[in-house]
DNA sequence: CCGAACCGACAGACTGGTCGGTATGTCGCG
DNA sequence: CGCGACATACCGACCAGTCTGTCGGTTCGG
């Protein structure tokens, strides 16, 4: 074994710690508003540990996106493939899509809140994986589209930007101690979205 | 006449300039990554100048909130007050907010990506005037409901948001050179509202 | 089989620079 | 002369990133 198991503790690797404090703090205060000193004493760890890890603070946000792009992905590549008409399908996406989400709040404020804290090169990157996600998921609207399961008044490209902003939005009042759970509005969503496009 | 009208230049008033700049600027780069300095060299004053005015930057922050939140306020409550139906009146309601926001893109990136920069307190009175405004919204839907013109098989209060999150979204994606213009997108969205409110 | 060289994984002090806010001065106008 | 409306120099705090050092393990030549 290498050291992955256990040492004295079972407690996660160094990155590991790293990148879920960050995401907890980043997600409560904002990126810029947490000192990289605040950070690695949160993950109980030093400067030199976190600059071995990653090459800046800015590094360690980028670290954040991919594990939220690669996560949201390979869950709406699982659906989309799997049999099932359409409507079936799109369903059960725009519901795990929720589900995820407030699963993951911390993730998905960052997500939103902080592109803009990132370099031009990695927020183009970001951006470019986001577009490839909302496009495999609008192929899903489209091809109920062509099918006539669903309306095609309004462009496939603006409904899948509308039911996205509900779910971006999500992480501005879903509070994880509310009365409802996320497999409910997941359902209550993916039942507005279906609503909305439903062929006359 | 005190000082509105003119002096020698036509330009708007220095606290004027320094709620325009600072929009421009805190939407930009965000918040934080605007230092003062700079933001009164881009407004034409001095720091002395600023803080004659404003007693801190958070509270320069807070000046815009409040003109986004009465803007937005005032517009809703006309449309409301007006008679006609329900469906109308929603309809006008959705397409108007969803106008006035693609107008003031800057003011709503900044409303949604920096209500965390503000002081706990402002942050509650913002949050308490935003629900004001969500509910007389959710009245619009509710009447709706009672009146059998639309389904309430989904809580009115999760549509509402789910609405908002489109909007809230706008910031994202809208880009005012692009095709689309405000009116034309705001037809979709009330379109799609209305869809998903739509009686079986 | 052993010791020396080496290496990855940190620790922690330090630095150059920036920033929000303040204190004091100035100037024109009533 | 007094006061509102600024101008400007300044300060203390803080912060991202660097640099040098340490220490436990691994490798490798003899």
């Amino acid at each position: 074994m290498t050291q992955s198991a256990e040492s004295t503790t079972v407690s996660p690797s160094v990155p590991d710690r790293l990148l879920a404090e960050a995401t907890r703090l980043f997600a409560q205060r904002g990126f810029d508003r947490v000192s990289v000193q605040e950070l690695v004493e949160a993950a109980g760890v030093t400067k030199g540990a976190m600059y071995h890890y990653f090459t800046s603070k800015d590094d360690l946000l980028f670290a954040i996106y991919q594990r939220v792009l690669q996560l949201q992905m390979s869950r709406l590549a699982q659906i989309v493939e799997r049999g099932g008409d359409v409507t079936e399908r799109l369903h059960a996406a725009a519901a795990d899509v929720v589900k995820t989400t407030v699963d993951n709040l911390d993730d998905m404020v960052i997500f939103f809140r902080s592109l803009h804290m990132l370099s031009p090169d990695r927020q183009r990157e970001v951006r470019k994986e986001r577009r490839a996600y909302h496009e495999l998921f609008r192929s899903l609207v489209e091809e109920g589209m062509r099918e006539g399961v669903f309306q095609d008044k309004i462009p496939a490209d603006i409904v899948v930007n509308y039911f996205f902003g509900s779910i971006h939005h999500l992480s501005m009042w879903y509070r994880a101690d509310g009365e409802l759970d996320g497999a409910q509005l997941g359902e209550y969503y993916a039942d507005l979205l279906l609503a909305s496009l439903r062929a006359d």
